[in-house]
DNA sequence: GAGTGTGCTATTAAAATAATAGCGAAGAAT
DNA sequence: ATTCTTCGCTATTATTTTAATAGCACACTC
């Protein structure tokens, strides 16, 4: 019943050094975590519903992914909302230019 | 049978604007997708059999997710075994700074 | 106390992933 | 020419994850 939430420190597999990066490839590897990341860019701070409409998915996968992200303190719940904490929002910072680069990415893709 | 494979231009869901990232986003968001690409870091090339072992993953899951990546161009089969294309090494390139980043958020998660 | 908005859970169905065995082609070795 | 490897990959089945939908419990307003 117990859910494993991938923290850096020892659960993923095939990960003898540099585990740390291990770890976040496996949570953010999960589906609609850079998603959940990137809806709340710009010190967006979005209730649960709004997020859910924001990312069009299930509730129960919203919340799964929102306990993983509170879980390892990428985001947080305030009075107002869900936000990335401080560790959210500079890994959303490097997110950042991996978008701008799908933009190139969708040229070269096209022909 | 044909699979939905994620790439700019239409498919994602709730992407009004913006839908080459949110493609990527999906795209990576598949389980393995960013593990694969790190392990083919600093230009290594690996085979089918090899890139198994580094990611310890089931083979129909490795070459699923071969299979997207190299519809999407981020990843080639050469003579000598898998490798990033040039659009997959500039996007290693972007995902170096994240697992740099990892490790400051493995030291801070800690207490 | 009826209505509204909140975060979230329950339930069931569908899809993705995991684990394992093994195939068919191609080259090397015998 | 036949066995032996090695290769990329597929088939099969079990397990886990995600999807879709309905609705609950709490708080606050009116």
């Amino acid at each position: 019943m117990t859910k494993r939430i991938p923290k850096p420190g020892k659960p993923v597999r095939g990960s003898r050094s540099g585990r740390a990066g291990m770890a976040l490839f496996e949570l953010l590897g999960r589906r609609w975590a850079l998603r959940v990341i990137w809806e709340l860019r710009e010190h967006r701070r979005l209730n649960f519903r709004d997020l859910l409409a924001a990312c069009e998915i299930a509730p129960s996968v919203l919340n799964t992914r929102l306990t993983e992200l509170r879980e390892t303190k990428l985001v947080e719940l305030g009075e107002s909302g869900y936000a990335l904490t401080k560790q959210g929002t500079a890994l959303l910072h490097l997110l950042m230019p991996l978008h701008d680069w799908a933009e190139d990415w969708a040229k070269t893709l096209k022909p």
